[in-house]
DNA sequence: ACATTAATGGAATAAATATTCCATTCGTGC
DNA sequence: GCACGAATGGAATATTTATTCCATTAATGT
């Protein structure tokens, strides 16, 4: 069965799926049919269902995947299931390879870290949840003040979010823990906090989001998986998946998503401004 | 086992996790925190692939999905495939739909910032000077202490910087002007500042790395322009053009290049360290 | 209308995968 | 240091799912 030329790509699917769908038998065309309307279901459906999907017997389709050149169905569903799951670059595996090789030059170095950042950039822009970041702004642009709080690597964007507010001339008070003041009775009636942090999750952070959530403030998280420890303070949840490059990341996508809302805010209040 | 509250939604499903997750041993944690950062997987994975991602044997993740309140494996992968939807057209459309919803919408300008990024990045590999850049990481190797400075947008990548170095035991500085109390006498012979302005550059910043190259200090700078008043400074110059959106832009390729720089000089130092 | 080839359905088989069970280890309180 | 229960690893088993095979049916050309 001539699978010289499997697929590997969506696209490729597609080409040979319109080019041989012309020419088949009645029920391959069927499965030819559903699958072009149902291609994102492959990846997580059986044969079965598939196959009762396109109304045919579980062997025809079998045929259709050998016709479009994969060993089978399995082989077929590997190519969705990877193409979903978008697989990063493993850059540890990649660094140590680099590092044995004795090519860990700075510039070497430099162009793993812009394609980690390209990476992740692309991987953001599809995996944004619109709904949350605009319920965010709007929560945002309605505050009286916003606090913004974030330790360690979390701290850099937390820095840039409190300098954009500060140059669009909206109150912003940055909780950097200098002096172990902690003034979190800063926090009024109203108020919303942005929570930034990534795992291993820093507690402080952690706690103010608690406290504020506990005083019955609105918190939003920027954060890298959506099931992180702020989940239990009820935050609006922005979750951005950075790509690593070693023990580091670039945090290019996080702080892209922390100056498109803040700059959002900023727009979203002169509108209101103006409106009234 | 307790399926009495098997979660039905994603949203329970993170909720569940976040609670729980707390006071589990150890091996099931492990689950729940690979779970929470790849949950975008369980769809289209298999026990045998997610328990050796998160470091387990396949019948402590077994434990884990029952923890959470399925009946077994099957039964939580339902609940992922059921709300599973194909968000992954290509990167291209993806942009177009974010742009497409309005002038000043938070997609918008997430779009925006992406774009910008990303040509930042692009523009960054192939403008930066790859010999300064081999120069500075060895003077920072050679430094016995290195001092960060860099103020209002600059802030984040400083602080990003002293990160980095704190993370990899390089002993570093980040002059904040926390107190306005300006330590420049901590300047020791041979130390090293790294100096990261922008236009229009900071007084203070300047101030130190004059002062600096006054007393013998050798300066690396990050600067948008190369001729900029770092000049005078004699420093070792690395200029990065970011794109700007409106009057914000997204620190991207600055960042990448800045740790990519502190990374490099933590590997320079491991090589001396072996190396004697 | 017949012979020949292609297409199909369905059941049998093979392979992959989930799940359970139990022996062993680890941690904890006494 | 011992006894107890919880946690874990790993192999045995059950289940699901893919795949093959072949008898049957439909299509095609002479």
């Amino acid at each position: 069965m001539s699978d010289q030329s499997a697929p590997v790509s969506l696209e490729e699917f597609n080409h040979r799926l319109a080019e041989i769908s012309e020419t088949m038998p009645k029920r391959l065309r069927q499965c030819a049919e559903f699958v072009a309307q149902n291609t994102d279901r492959i990846a997580v459906s059986t044969v079965a269902e598939l196959s009762t999907g396109a109304g045919v017997q579980p062997s025809a389709f079998m045929r259709f995947c050998q016709l479009m050149g994969f060993s089978g169905f399995s082989d077929m569903q590997k190519m969705f299931r990877e193409t979903y799951a978008q697989k990063w670059p493993d850059y540890a595996t990649r660094l140590e390879n680099l590092r044995a090789t004795g090519d860990d030059s700075p510039s070497a170095l430099l162009a793993e870290f812009v394609e980690a950042g390209r990476l992740s950039l692309e991987n953001l822009a599809t995996t944004v949840d619109l709904e949350t970041l605009e319920t965010a702004v709007n929560v945002l642009a309605a505050a009286p003040m916003i606090h913004v709080v974030g330790f360690r690597r979390a701290f850099p964007v937390a820095s840039y979010l409190s300098y954009a507010f500060e140059k669009m001339d909206i109150a912003a008070v940055l909780h950097d823990g200098v002096g172990n003041l902690n003034p979190r009775h800063a926090i009024r009636k109203d108020d919303v906090v942005i929570a930034i942090t990534f795992a291993p999750y820093s507690q402080e952070t952690i706690d103010l989001a608690a406290y504020a959530h506990a005083q019955g403030n609105k918190v939003v998280a920027i954060s890298d998986a959506p099931s992180g420890p702020m989940r239990k303070t009820d935050a609006l949840m922005l979750s951005v998946s950075e790509v690593d490059v070693g023990a580091f990341r670039a945090l290019s996508a996080t702080i892209s998503l922390a100056i498109a809302l803040a700059v959002s805010v900023g727009a979203k209040r002169d509108k209101m401004d103006n409106g009234k």
